[in-house]
DNA sequence: AGAGGAAACGGACTATAGTCCGGCTATGGC
DNA sequence: GCCATAGCCGGACTATAGTCCGTTTCCTCT
């Protein structure tokens, strides 16, 4: 996109190394268990490559995500319904609450740690992003979209859903975010489009601006 | 309770000097703005005493809140209501809701702190386990109580919170929380006492465990 | 009061994330 | 094919969390 000056062979190169040896590292001893020296030693760089290139550990996350994510973005904008255009808001965001769940307990561990760099990194994120802004389209009519879309994420999130998982199991997890999201939809009532009490109405721009 | 031998002298002189300095400490330069090493020196305390003592910063920060968390929870289990027992729960559940981010907004830094010790520290907190036995009490009748009780509570996290103010200011979070918790006690239709799908029954003890 | 032992003290030590900058190499112009 | 240079490379360096264990202090029992 803002690319004209073409990346260099060596980069591209060691860029890829990196991941490989990331994914392979992190599929062997776990996520927490590998350290970004071992990384950078596996890939043949340096540690001064590593950070350069992906900023940290999250950052790092983030790149092996990327593809993955890739997919449910484009099932959501342009794939068939119920996630897809074409259904009721209802249905399609039952659809994205499953197909969500089905990503994050594929890639938890991943997930979790590309949520947890700084305080708040979560949110930064250009993926996050657009989760919140697809969810909140979906509860269009309801009194404060933008607080509710918030709201369901924070049920979807990594370590949530992590802490959750052996006291509830997967399926009561499921069950309960699905129930959520009806219910913020039943919450109805708020003028359509001008519910945030006071303030400056929401934003409505999203820019897909995931680092690099 | 279970602490038949005393606490020594110089233990206890310096927890209350560690705590001094931390106050002090956190006030003048922010939570994130100051190192371990550094509240070790003020307090004229080694290294390995602040450790030993408090486990780790997060730690830290939980002995620093104990104090106001008893507060809020003396009020929920013995104050007037509609906070304290007497009200009808969904009354209840919104004086909560209210109390809770008074406490969390005047102490967002140093409750941040205490929740994001190991990832999900947030959820072996025994305030956390406290204030999620209330909730999940107060929305009995609705399908899944356990878990929306987690559901709210995410909503109300620190690292939630601080990201969401910027973005939606204080007003719109409180309203946004209080319909997010009527929203959960009018998905009634489970039956009353049995709803969550498979699996063991929701535990039902409530233990005061925290550390120390 | 004094001895004995349990518990706390404290600072040197390790491991890890993240920074910095001198040196090198791929690339594009000639 | 050769040169200049933008941008990449890499490892030494810093800062901080957290551990370990020999030493010191307090409490108890006689």
């Amino acid at each position: 996109m803002t690319r004209p000056p073409k990346e260099r062979a060596d980069a591209s190169r060691n860029r890829a190394a990196v991941l490989d040896a990331a994914a392979r590292l992190f599929a062997e001893h776990g996520v927490e268990g590998v350290s970004m020296d071992q990384i950078a030693a596996a890939a043949g760089v340096g540690k001064g490559t590593l950070f350069r290139r992906f900023g940290d550990k999250a950052g790092l996350a983030v790149a092996l995500l990327d593809a993955r994510e890739r997919v449910l973005q484009e099932g959501i904008l342009h794939g068939p319904p119920p996630l897809g255009p074409g259904a009721e808001p209802a249905e399609r965001l039952a659809a994205f609450v499953d197909a969500y769940l089905d990503y994050l307990l594929e890639h938890l561990a991943v997930i979790r740690m590309s949520e947890a760099g700084s305080p708040g990194a979560r949110y930064r994120l250009g993926a996050y992003r657009f989760w919140h802004r697809h969810v909140a389209i979906l509860l269009d009519g309801t009194p404060d979209p933008e607080h509710a879309a918030h709201a369901l994420l924070a049920a979807l999130s990594a370590v949530h859903v992590t802490a959750l998982l052996p006291e509830l199991g997967e399926r009561r997890i499921r069950e309960g975010v699905l129930r959520l999201a009806r219910s913020l939809r039943r919450t109805g009532g708020g003028t359509p489009g001008r519910s945030w009490a006071g303030g400056a109405p929401p934003r409505v721009s999203f820019r897909r601006s995931q680092g690099e």
